[in-house]
DNA sequence: TTTAACAAATAAACACGGTTCAATAAATTA
DNA sequence: TAATTTATTGAACCGTGTTTATTTGTTAAA
């Protein structure tokens, strides 16, 4: 009877030490330069363990930015049920403050998992962890909704498709985070990603207002 | 003397047949699943031939999107010089009109440039590549800043960096551009970003309006 | 016309990394 | 202690991007 939840316990531990150790090597060498070998290396473990707990490669990444989005949306749920005193206004605010925090929790992580969101790399990921991954982001998108809609009933926002303005603040947030990411990249510069989510939402903000 | 010239007009017309050939390749068989045997075959070509031409699959990849570019300066030059009857606010509308236009130019290349824009596949391409990618976005997006420019000095805009507001824009599209691709792929939905391009216009020059 | 130099293209081999699998070790059960 | 199940290993497999020795074709010289 224990024993078999004891494998399970054993089992997860494993599970996480991989991530880890995945984890680590990945903020190393690089998404692409790392390889199975380098993160079971880490893990002291032989690559073909890895098999064992990640469908893949590409599984087992993914498997990183679930954290990701169970934070945003820790973070989100914190916003949207705050109807005490912040006015949606304001809580568009708290949008931007919280896609920063986001980005700051592991921006390797989350540069990566935009990578992988609109790439074929979903057609190589088991159907739990996908399932997982649309559950997560649909009900982070979700939460947004709830804000602008709340908005817009009280007649502070513009009437629009709430669900369309929340694919907007998500497109925003990552498209911003990969153009900054890019500049950096090419230039190796400063990183000025709080300034212009800084600026653009202020344009949203200003734009969305009735 | 003439022979020389010739060889060069050669040179460039097989280059061509095989930008051809791979863009034919990867737009049937994705980006990841193309081989370069593949586009070799479709070339009536060998293997190594491709890398008389071309340093790598990346550069070969990344070649494609500099037609795109070029499309997108033209298009950017055509809005930023009709000084003659369109005021900022309308300007902004042509923006949108381009970005979109700029997607149906050649939508599987475009996100798969969205993709390496951020990647270290940019470590991968050859200086003289790069450099031109660098040199036709920052004409982009000086075009777009200049129309911001314009707008802020005719006291249409509100005062920010022209640049950012570019460098947002940019993000704007680029993001919408990944994200409703993204949620495409995974639910096979109808394409939406004809109309979330135009609800997130609308918001931008909204809110970007004195 | 023949021959030497050069360029272009090829096919085979290489290298590397993700993945699989037969063999082994460890743990559990009888 | 033996039998069975579970977990781990590491070597081999395989696909694919890339390199290279060789062949083929072209130009220039003798």
């Amino acid at each position: 009877m224990g024993i078999q939840e004891r494998k399970k316990r054993e089992r997860e531990r494993r599970r996480q030490q991989i991530m880890v150790a995945a984890k680590r090597v990945f903020s190393v060498r690089g998404f692409n330069k790392a390889t199975m070998e380098d993160i079971a290396k880490e893990a002291e473990l032989s690559p073909g363990t890895l098999y064992l707990y990640f469908k893949n490669k590409d599984e087992l990444f993914s498997s990183l930015s679930i954290r990701i989005l169970q934070y945003l949306n820790l973070r989100l749920e914190h916003v949207a049920s705050s109807e005490k005193e912040l006015d949606p206004l304001e809580k568009i605010e708290e949008l931007r403050d919280v896609m920063y925090d986001v980005y700051e929790f592991d921006p390797l992580i989350l540069v990566n998992m935009f990578h992988l969101q609109s790439s074929d790399t979903l057609k190589n990921l088991s159907p739990e962890l996908l399932s997982s991954l649309k559950e997560l982001s649909r009900n982070s998108l979700g939460l947004m909704a709830d804000i602008f809609e709340e908005g817009i009933e009280k007649g502070d926002f513009i009437d629009r498709h709430p669900m369309a303005l929340a694919d907007i603040v998500w497109a925003i947030f990552s498209g911003i985070v990969l153009w900054e990411e890019s500049k950096r990249l090419i230039n190796d510069n400063k990183n000025y990603l709080k300034e212009t989510l800084k600026i653009a939402f202020e344009i949203f903000a200003r734009g969305v207002r009735k």
